[in-house]
DNA sequence: CATTTATCGTTAGCCGCCTAACTATCCGCC
DNA sequence: GGCGGATAGTTAGGCGGCTAACGATAAATG
């Protein structure tokens, strides 16, 4: 995640300090929130030093895992849209393009139109591509399980539990969510 | 995050299956990890999508609080170094570059050159830069608590103990840490 | 059947982030 | 005191996101 956070989190006390100044920050949900940001970034790093060694992106494992799930379940038709693909990865199809470009020139990926429509394409792994995938997972397991490895079972399931809640409410609704406004707070919801 | 992961992440009953073809996928660490990502991921979007009605990226806002955090914090000294602040932030110097060419532009940051030192650069929060943070921040922090809502006292302080157990894994070594290879794994270290 | 509307993939252009290289300056050491 | 190595900031080029617009095709609608 190309993100960028600040690299040592406020200490609480300091939290607690801004509060006075700022009434509307909650110290410990600031807290929880950019723990979270942090880690979560931390671990796409993780990933994504990983895959670099395979010389692959975040977006081009996501379409790879996307096409090789799709040929596991599907039985026999391994081959997806971009469309779908860009759906399925949460990426715009215009970037869907240029992933699917690159992974096409690194031959891990192939084009081909749609026969019934002649405005798709359908986009199918390669045997070099699933080759590929097969030499990435088992060490990307690895660092999946190496990273969790501090929890245990009972705390993985409420971490799980606690990020679903998280989650859950940020699905609620993208946009202008607080509408607290001191003055007008009277819409008490 | 300008990220991108899997939108419907997979059920356990899923992996549970996948874990019997990959012996080195876990289960739970695999859920755990995936929730994490998608969970931080979605929240990086809900303070994302904030900054951007303000017109500020995540790394102008990065920059901007670092420099508003040390004129708090030092008393008069309000200015920093570009390379102090992509330290701070976690960002190459290069793109601080560009991050302060784009503050600068928009006239909420300043560049002077550094008296002492004539190849360094002192960069400064103009009132324009603060009064535009003031306006940022009540809103931002109300985000971020409405975001934490479900979550209860006590869970925020499980879940910020949990994440940091996975934090602290991870800058452990962001190199190579699984190291289990199988016949190979006599070099011990 | 013709025309509008929707959908698909692509293109063009922006921006943030990266690495690698460069210039200018400072510092330490003979 | 001059010279090599470190350090600051910038530049150049690449890449993966995004939005907005486009031509081509399909579907819906009159």
């Amino acid at each position: 995640m190309p993100l960028l956070m600040l690299k040592d989190l406020p200490r609480y006390e300091n939290l607690l300090e801004a509060a006075r100044e700022f009434p509307d920050l909650d110290p410990s949900a600031t807290e929880a929130f950019l723990h979270l940001l942090r880690t979560g970034d931390e671990a796409f790093r993780v990933v994504e030093s990983h895959l670099a060694t395979h010389a692959i992106t975040q977006g081009g494992f996501s379409v790879l895992m996307a096409l090789w799930g799709c040929c596991q379940r599907e039985g026999e038709d391994s081959k997806l849209s971009p469309a779908t693909l860009a759906e399925h990865t949460g990426v715009t199809r215009a970037t869907m393009t240029g992933l699917i470009d690159t992974l096409e020139g690194d031959g891990l990926v192939r084009r081909a139109p749609d026969r019934d429509d002649r405005r798709m394409m359908t986009v199918e792994l390669t045997p070099r591509g699933e080759k590929r995938l097969l030499q990435i997972l088992p060490p990307h397991f690895r660092r999946m399980a190496w990273l969790m490895a501090p929890l245990s079972e009972p705390e993985r399931k409420t971490f799980v539990r606690l990020l679903n809640k998280v989650l859950s409410r940020a699905a609620d609704e993208p946009d202008a969510p607080p509408a607290p406004a001191a003055t007008v707070s009277r819409a008490r919801r």
